[in-house]
Order: structure tokens, then sequence, then C-alpha cells
DNA sequence: GATGAATGAGCCTTCATTCAT
DNA sequence: AATGAATGAAGGCTCATTCAT
């Protein structure tokens, strides 16, 4: 019925994918299974769990969109790398608004389990590495590095929501880049309350 | 055997918002009415359904907030009343851990309905209106309203959850400050790919 | 709130009555209680429990409808006493729609109690005699008691279900009695089957 | 655990019929499961609402009586064909007592659906025609069609109910057949009240 | 490996009944 | 009496998971 050739886990989580984008947190394994063309019971010879099949979509939909981020190239300054993350971030979830939409929903709905969050972070180190190497050297200013990189995360993630073109997004850049860096005064004064 | 004198819809929602915050989107009514200290049966008689529930939660909470920030004053300057803004709301965040985490997982995973969203977003109306004046005044840059709307919203939950001490707090604010005010240089070249 | 002076088992038994009739046999004693214009608990003031309250109800609408058909004049020959069963009763059923549908419906569905279908025929025992005694005389034809009794009264009902005008219950009297009374020919043969 | 090669559907619906039976309108989904020897959540397997499963049980029992009544034969004469459609109604709902008296139980409850029972009546319109039929050539007394209709099931249930012998059958087609037919006499007077 | 019927725990919700006020 | 909040046992239904085929 389903087209022959193609691998079913990955089958199953495309379908995983569309339905969690359209019917939200609240999908069915039997949803899925249907959505991806094989019985109910098909599932669970590939995922043991709708739990593991969680997980499993989580850390596919970040480790994609890690190769896209690619690696930052040491042999340019911090601004041109912290410039790539953010292009290619940006321009990857832009063209797959469904996963960007999904990741975010089942790391903020709290469904994806602590260690699949973990491993989707291990696959961008060498992006966090270059805030890391950023603060270091002075340029950022002084935050937690988990803060600044939520920065990043989340300007993105807005940038894509909020269907920023290109022009837009260049500006945008510079919201971000323009706070983190330390080259700017600081606000005046603490309003009183 | 409950406590006497507490009013139950408010024992209710205080129960809710602690066990959401505790065990996330699954939680059940059943178990709401336990931490509330009430029977099964009884958490129908304040609220028809489970979805009243959780968007009655969702507007208390929302409009606890908004409470805590009150109005701008018009008579100060615009980056006087953003300031205050700022500093309200991270403090009542800070203050509310819980409920400011469930506000957000209530929003983000979709369980709020769509009309509690509307509601909640009323109470936030007067805030909205500084940012459009400071946008028409031309003191921001050139991005839609709701896209910098969300950057302060995002940041203030960030400074919250990565607790932010009061000078962190203090530059992170310069962050979104210097960020999205005109008065910066746009970061050079886009880096190729 | 409710008119002051009205006796309250009755109010309540008259709410019954109409939620009955309009809403079938799965009425709450809640909805019951508000038709009536009393609280939930005051219901159970006067009913014990819910089997108590649908007894009542049955034995009160069938006990009025007795006291309508009243008792025969055993002066009067057995037809013309017949008839005045028919006549009295059917004029009953079509004045009190509401009663007669939720009569039959209690009795048909099986939630009047066995005991109360029994408090309720014994209303009925100077009409059934008059059947006895017709039966005893010879003028009916040999059928068991409880049958003719009952198409009697399920030929009355259709009368009053089918809405039958004055002339057109005078000719269903005929079929009644002209069915019942022996002057007839028997149909002549048994259809092969 | 079961017996391996019943087919699921029937054995609910036959479980159904007899809890019905035995246990009036009431009975629970988790009771009826028990009775065909499966699962509470199985029984959803075949059936996705309990009205559906009333529905289907309905519309099972009645168009197997209408299987046992059959086509009228219309070569036959009016009363024969009236008779052949008396002998099998009345020989059906002896021989299935626990159908019939469901059937009826469903039908006065308004349990079954109005579709239900409107898909009940197409397997009886060859017997209605008869009677259409013979009201038209003048055979029957000038009441509603659906009266007489009514009679004649009321009868038939009332006959069923009463436990007639063949005997007590015969004389209680003489009953209704000299009732609705023209050959006789209108009774004398209207009572006086 | 693939299937889909079967399972039963668990969910949200209803409601007859109780009881403190 | 009258009230109506409180109760908790069911009820209908869903669904992740299992397993015989």
């Amino acid at each position: 019925m389903a087209r022959p050739k193609e691998h079913k886990p990955e089958t199953i989580l495309l379908a995983a994918l569309s339905v969690f984008h359209e019917e939200g947190v609240t999908v069915s394994t039997a949803r899925i299974a249907k959505a991806a063309g094989v019985s109910n019971g098909s599932l669970f010879n590939y995922f043991p769990t709708k739990q593991a099949l969680i997980d499993a979509l989580y850390v596919s939909i970040k480790s994609e969109m890690a190769a896209a981020v690619g690696e930052p190239d040491h042999a340019k300054p911090i601004e041109h790398r912290v410039r790539q993350i953010w292009d290619r971030w940006f321009e990857w979830a832009r063209d797959n608004r469904e996963a960007h939409h999904v990741m975010n929903l089942l790391h903020q709905a709290g469904l994806a389990s602590a260690d699949a969050q973990a491993v989707g972070n291990q696959h961008f180190e060498g992006s966090v590495a270059v805030f890391d190497e950023a603060l270091a050297a002075g340029v950022l200013v002084d935050l937690p590095i988990d803060y600044l990189g939520a920065l990043v995360q989340q300007q993105i993630d807005q940038a894509v929501v909020s269907e920023l073109d290109d022009h837009q997004a260049e500006v945008a850049f510079g919201v971000l880049w323009n706070g983190i860096t330390r080259n700017s005064n600081p606000p005046s004064t603490k309003a009183s309350q």
C-alpha cells in the first residue's frame, strides 16, 4: 500500500511529525500509525513505546537541524561564525516549518524525555562552543552562556514564526548582535517602581 | 475535612497550578482534585469541564501577572516605560516561578483555548500600546510589533528560567534595549554559506 | 420563590411528569428538582429515593386516571359499562396526554417497581370486575381476562396516540367490541405457512 | 479464551439481547461486554458507541423478524395475507420471546434512535402494503392506517406476552379480524357520562 | 516482519444521595 | 423544613501495548 521501498522507521517519524504538527500534543499512536500507512501493531516493531517514538522524533529533528547548521569554520572571525549559525538555522527553520514547530512543541510541552533533550543538545556543541569562545574573548556581554544561547534560539524561532522576510531577518540579526555584544552603552537608569 | 474557610475555586486552581508544574501536561482531573483536597466529583461543581478549568487557570495567571505589571505611566519617556514593564514583569515571574512556568506551558502546548488566550491578551493591551507608540515614534528598529513584543516576553522568560540575579537582569535589559533601539549600526556583512 | 401555597410533593410530581414527558427516561433528580423550583436536596425530603419518586408518580397518575374512569354502574348492562369505561378512559387520556404518555413510559420501560404497578392496578379492580362478569356471562370470547383487559388498554392508548377524533373513536370502540364479543363468526381458515 | 470461532459482533449483540431482557434499560456496556465474554474495551472495536450498539441490536431484531414474516403472496386474498402475517409474526415472537421483548423495550423506552427505527420499519413495508390495500378495497373499517397497523402489532405482542396457546391464538386472530373488518354492526349507543 | 483484534487501566464526567448549615 | 456543596461509585469511552496468526 505505502510506497514499497521507503524505510519504515523514517516513514513513521515523518507521519508522526505531520500529525503532531496538525493535531497537537494529544495524538494517539493509532493516529500516527494510520498516517504512516502501517498497522497499529507495526509501529511497535520499530519503537518499543510511544515515548521512544517521541524521543526518536525529537532527536531526529534536532540532528537534522544540526546538520543544516553545520560546524562553524574556526578560521573565520567570531561575528562571521555567529552570523553563519544564524543564517543557516533561520534558513532551515523557514524551510522546515513543521519540523521546527514540532521540535519546539515536544520540548516545551515536556514530551521529549530529558535523555532525548540531552542527546539533541550534543549536536549543537559546536555552535555552543562559538559562544563560549566569544564570551571568553570578551566580545559578548557578561551573561551566562545558557542565557545567551537561549536568546539566539528564541530569536530565530520567533523570526520564523513571525515569517520575517530576508530583509527583516537581516534587521533581526542586528537586534541580536547589537544586543549581545559589548560595544553598546548600558541603558541609563533603573525605573523606579 | 479540608481547611474550612478557603474559597474552593481558588483552592482548586492553586492545586492545578501546582500539579501542572510538577507533573506536566498530562495531569488528570482526579490528580488535581486530590491535590486540592476535594473529591473527584467536587471539582466539577466549580468547573464544568477540564477545559474550563485549564482556561480559568490560564486567565487567572495571566491577569495576576498583568496586575503586577500595571499600567504604564504615559507621563514618562518611552524607555522608562519599557523598563518599567521589564522590571515588574521580571519581578513577578521571579516571585511566581510556578505560575510563570505553567502559563507558558498551557500556552505552548496548546492546552489553553483560543478564547482563553484572547482574554488573557486583553490584559496586556496597555503594555502592547507602549511598543506601538515607540515604534511609531521611530525609537525602535523596523520590525513587526508582534516580533518585538515576543522578544520582550521571551527574554524575560529566559531571564527567569536562567535565574539571573539583579545585576544580570540589568545587563539583560541592556541586551534587549540595545538590540531593539535604532541607535546602533547594523552588523557588517552577511556570512557566505 | 415558587408559588408559596402549593403543596411540595405534588409540585415535585408535576415537575417530574413534565420532564419525563419532554426528556425521556434518563432525567436526573437534579433536573426534576430544578423544574419543580426546589433545591436538589429538598426533593429527598419528600421522596427518600428516586425510585420512590418514580413509583409515587406512577401511582398518582394511575389513581387519577382511575378516578376519572370511576366505578361502573352495576345497574346498567354490560355493554354500557364497557362503553362507559372506554369513553371516560379515552377522554381522560386525551385531556391528559402528558400523564398518559409518562404512565406508559414508566410501565413499559420497567421503571415503575412491581409494587407500584400492583398498587396502580388495584385502582382498576372495579373495571376488571366488569370484564370478569362479562366473561362469566358468556358475552365475551373465551380468552384470558388479562388478555382482554390488555386489549382495551392498548386500543385506548393507541386511539389517543393516533389522535382519533370523536367519530373515529366511536368506530374504534366498534372495533374493540365487535372483536371481543361472541356474536361474530370466526374467521374461516388458518393460512398455510 | 472465548470460543474461538464465534463471530464477535453477533456474539455481542446476543449478549446485549440477553442482558437487556434480564436487567432492563439501564444495563452498562461493561455488563454487556462481560456477558459476551469480551473485555470492556473490545466492545468498542465493534460498536463505536453504546447508541450504535443499541441501534444495531434493534435493527437486527427487527430485520430478523421481518425475515420470519416474509413477503405476502399477492396472489392470495386479503384475509389470507393478513392471516399469514399474523401467524408468522406470532410464531416468531413466541419462539423469540427475548428478542421480541427487547425490541419493544428499545422502541418504547426511546432508546433506539429515530434512524434505527426508520430502518427497522423499512423491513415491514410489504406488510404495511397489505393493510393499505385492504383499506383501499373497503374491507377494513375506516380508521387511519397507523391505527390499524398498531392494533395488529399490539395484539400479537399481547398474545405472546399472555402466552396464548394455538387455540387461543386462533380465537385472538378472530378478535382482531372481526374487529377491523366492516361486516359488523356498529355498537348501539354512546354511554352517557 | 506485519497485522489488527484484544486488553484493561485510566480518563472525564454524571448523578443519586448525604449532611452541615 | 430547606438548602446546595460534597461525595464517590459508576458510566461511556480511549488508548498504549500485547500477541496470536
